[in-house]
DNA sequence: TATTGTTATACTCTATAACTATA
DNA sequence: TATAGTTATAGAGTATAACAATA
């Protein structure tokens, strides 16, 4: 079984089928979100609240000078906020704006269509495995890296 | 249902859950592999035969130059191979040396054992769902994509 | 004329570390 | 002294287009 899914997953995986999957999607995203600026975007979305770039790193996985970059992209192209943190002086609230938040939204409902069409005509229940096997997936490779991260004294962006 | 897997294969693909399924992999992998060249070397394990550039970036979705770059970085670690095609002397056969096939087959034999370990304590028939499932999804969007291609008249990397 | 692998160009993204401001 | 965001630097990877050799 391993090795199935070692090679299910490394189809997913590849590049080749990873951009095929969200190639049509970003494609028709407006200017500044692409596969860079995507993440950041999406991880806002997901936080739900205003966020520091050290936050936000942490969420999706990069550092802060790279979401610090990646916010000037979109912010200039007026998906994202900038606001002075009243509780420190220091921080900086990252935000969508109101065409941000919109935008994520029309990109997922897009994705998710998608996806709805393409899993229509498969056999009972196996969509919800899928989603349930994926969500398993990232939780139990998401724990052991916090382990493995805690046990090294380390926070999750070391 | 759209929605859900939506949320579930985004984060699966988010870069923080792809790099930590297979970071411990890569890290341990020996010089001259890591996220940019290892798809040429699984490419061309898949192929199973020695494969000009184009067709091995066809495979793996980038281009040629791309893999005759990376090509070079593992001809110098001593994973990968260059040999003249008796049939046309313009084209390159890249294949795998002996010790490319053995890191290969390492890797993959190390992530099957870390799928398996992982999905132990499943609930029944989840694991060979969540394969299944994968692999339908990576077959519609290639079907997909072919489609979309041949009605333009391009082929697999235009 | 078309296609092969390779490579030179310019460009983007990145990591790292420095910087300023605040705690 | 430590931490916030930002930014300058150098380096790596990329796409693109050119190149010489062959079909």
């Amino acid at each position: 079984m391993g090795h199935e899914l070692e090679q299910a997953l490394g189809a997913v995986l590849l590049r080749r089928n990873r951009t095929r999957l969200y190639k049509d999607l970003l494609d028709r995203a407006p200017e500044g979100v692409d596969e860079h600026t995507y993440p950041v975007l999406s991880g806002l979305t997901r936080l739900g609240v205003p966020s520091t770039a050290a936050a936000l790193g942490a969420e999706i996985g990069t550092d802060r000078s790279r979401v610090s970059r990646h916010a000037d992209r979109l912010q200039r192209a007026g998906l994202l906020d900038r606001a002075a943190d009243p509780r420190d002086a220091r921080a900086t609230l990252l935000s969508l704006t109101p065409k941000g938040a919109e935008v994520m939204a029309a990109l997922r409902r897009d994705l998710a269509e998608h996806l709805e069409t393409m899993v229509a005509d498969w056999p009972e229940g196996l969509a919800e495995a899928l989603a349930e096997g994926l969500r398993r997936l990232v939780d139990a490779s998401g724990e052991r890296t916090r382990q493995r991260d805690s046990a090294n004294g380390l926070r999750d962006s070391p």
